[in-house]
DNA sequence: GTCTATAAGATGATAGAC
DNA sequence: GTCTATCATCTTATAGAC
């Protein structure tokens, strides 16, 4: 695939528009192209952070900063618009489902590696909090177009609610243990 | 504004399609009437649940019940075609500020009343941590529309998680104790 | 208020010269 | 491979008869 052209086009360079059927045939494909290239090169450039990342906070630190950047691309609104598309087209929707699959499966060894041998392990599940954690951020990045103020806000919120998290990592034995015994009797019911 | 004929639009009703323009003018104010008034009307039906909601897990639960509403009746495709459409029109921003603003102030409520006086109170911000549920209610819609097995995941790591927290919340009041200086301690630095 | 007819503009794509 | 020209179709209206 000419992503040469692709990375042009995307600079926003004057090309020709029938050149754009020429190479990719129809829209569909092109919009095809650009994501998965978008997303393959977005992650390759945060595979070194997201192993550097140790803690929930931190994770999301990272997150605030990869929502700045991606906004900053303009990735943030092809995202958007790709989303909205998939609701009621299926070739959309394969091509979302590419660019989610990559972002939850960095984020799932991320989530396994920080919830292993900590109090929450064998609480959590690393695979749907990896999906919960992307769609949250996927609604943050809508919801920051509409309302940037109340997405800051958000987002503060939720940094607390993760110093929460790990200061209940930290809780003493005793603690733990009494967490643990409620839960179960929780789950049992 | 005559709303009759919005909902007999809505319903797929064969109108002609001049009049559409001779009661709404342009296209923006047709969708601004149709969200405005299928939000209005969405939570004006969720206000006694809304009222019923004593927890996290049965929030959570009351938004899966409404997921489910809103999917079914075509409100999540309208909703996402608007929040795509908003990130680039400031017409269409205006008309989804006010149906987010509007989902807020009603989670708002319940999250401030489950946060006052648990082990919580004053740890959290229930105004941000609404914006961060809307948020993430919305990411989830878009999600589901394209990797369904996932969102389900997603929710139910959710779940989970909040158990968790529903759990912290009864933990002893020694445990709270350590908690809470600890939480002290983390958030001077 | 409602209908038919029509038009301006954008979008997605093809044909054919170079 | 690249360009110009042209296309059918859809969207977003407006005009004017009834």
């Amino acid at each position: 695939m000419p992503s040469c052209r692709l990375a042009a086009w995307r600079a926003g360079a004057d090309v020709n528009q029938a050149l754009i059927f020429y190479h990719f045939g129809t829209v569909a494909d092109l919009i095809d192209a650009a994501c998965r290239e978008a997303v393959d090169s977005s992650i390759d450039g945060y595979r070194q952070q997201f192993a550097a990342v140790g803690s929930f906070v931190e994770l999301l630190r990272l997150g605030r900063e990869l929502h700045d950047r991606e906004r900053a691309t303009g990735n943030v609104a092809i995202m958007a618009q790709l989303m909205a598309g998939a609701q009621s087209n299926e070739r959309l929707a394969a091509t979302a489902r590419y660019c989610l699959a990559r972002w939850n499966a960095e984020l799932e060894t991320v989530v396994a590696r920080l919830v292993d041998g900590s109090a929450f392990d064998g609480l959590l599940d690393p695979a749907g909090l990896a999906r919960a954690i992307s769609s949250g951020f996927l609604g943050l990045e809508l919801y920051e177009g509409v309302d940037s103020a109340g997405a800051h806000d958000a987002l503060e919120a939720l940094e607390r609610l993760g110093v929460l998290v790990e200061v209940v990592d930290e809780l003493p034995p005793i603690a733990q243990r009494a967490l643990r015994v409620k839960l179960r009797r929780r789950t049992r019911t």
